[in-house]
DNA sequence: GGCTTAAGTTTACGCCGCTTAATAAACAGA
DNA sequence: TCTGTTTATTAAGCGGCGTAAACTTAAGCC
């Protein structure tokens, strides 16, 4: 499986998502100001953001180019049907993942927001729908969600033999240690 | 919840991150370079990256510099110390997400490695170890396991009333109409 | 009218990561 | 030695995504 890793059919997906994170979050300012506000502006959604006016205003008029922001009426932004598809699917994917991590997986909140948020324009469609199927079968079942708390809580996961463990390939996953990537890196 | 989507505090995060997916994959490059063919130079990296020489050149320079490759006495490309550790930690996350894509939620070869891969640099420590636990809890007992691919497969997962249901806020997740972000966008 | 202020845009810049093309260095054969 | 190939580096260009600062436009006000 690990050979599969440097496949350039798949680490160069990477790049080529159509939509970017940041894309991404301007189209969900846009919807959430003007839930909040009534209305959206190019300084708002700068604000909201905390990135500068210009950077705000070049990325809203690419945008704007791809038909996914247009304005209203009042020259307020609003975000086109495509944009509001796109919002709709990233909103889904990050409660999805949200839920996952912090409900099931009982993941902090840091931890559990940030991670779905930084994989939730990246979720494949089938992922998200199988990843809600596993919630249900978990939390469905109350004896079955006790269970799952307790086993976890028992912290031990390391797996008696490698060769027998369904999960390790060649060294024990739970055995390694690990600290976070993101951190990762010099100074 | 879906109010932290838009929480800078978070989103911001994605860019932040130290290690690129880039860097990740010509470190993990040069890794399985070295296992294949003994060594690994400037152009195997690139054949096996499928990028140019030039892109190879310059990006391995800057692995150099941030200390997480080197040189072998014969001037071939070497892992440091610190990238090695960075290889490891992240082909431990590809392979824990693989697993848990592949064999747990079953879903395609194709979107279980294509996600896997793009999330492997992102996903954090605290995600990884609880995902392990999931996995020894469902796969660790034979009824269970069972009882979940039946589940699984019966297919309806839409909640039967989405003020009770435990996973969905305010529309049933399950029952949204989902297509991949991945290929979003206007031709 | 003339001043101030807010909003929006543009411009110059930097970083990342890629491409292509030019150049340099190293090596091997006629 | 001259020449052609391979390998590596460098340079120029582009797209994405930011910052900072300058500039335009449109109100609002005395």
């Amino acid at each position: 499986m690990t050979k599969e890793i440097n496949n350039s059919a798949y680490w160069r997906e990477f790049e080529q998502n159509k939509l970017t994170h940041s894309a991404a979050h301007y189209l969900m300012a846009i919807d959430s100001l003007r839930d909040e506000l009534g209305y959206a502006r190019v300084t708002d959604v700068a604000e909201k953001l905390s990135v500068s006016r210009g950077a705000a205003s070049t990325k809203i008029a690419d945008l704007k180019k791809r038909r996914w922001v247009k304005e209203d009426p009042n020259r307020f932004l609003l975000l086109a049907d495509d944009g509001e598809a796109i919002v709709s699917r990233v909103e889904h994917n990050f409660r999805i993942l949200a839920r996952f991590f912090g409900d099931i997986l009982g993941i902090s909140k840091d931890n559990a927001f940030g991670d779905a948020c930084k994989m939730e324009h990246l979720m494949s469609a089938e992922t998200g729908q199988r990843l809600i199927g596993l919630m249900h079968f978990i939390e469905g079942d109350d004896d079955r969600m006790k269970a799952f708390r307790a086993f976890m809580q028992s912290g031990d996961l390391h797996c008696a033999d490698v060769e027998i463990c369904p999960i390790c390939e060649d060294e024990c996953l739970a055995a390694a240690t690990i600290t976070d990537l993101a951190k990762e890196g010099q100074s």
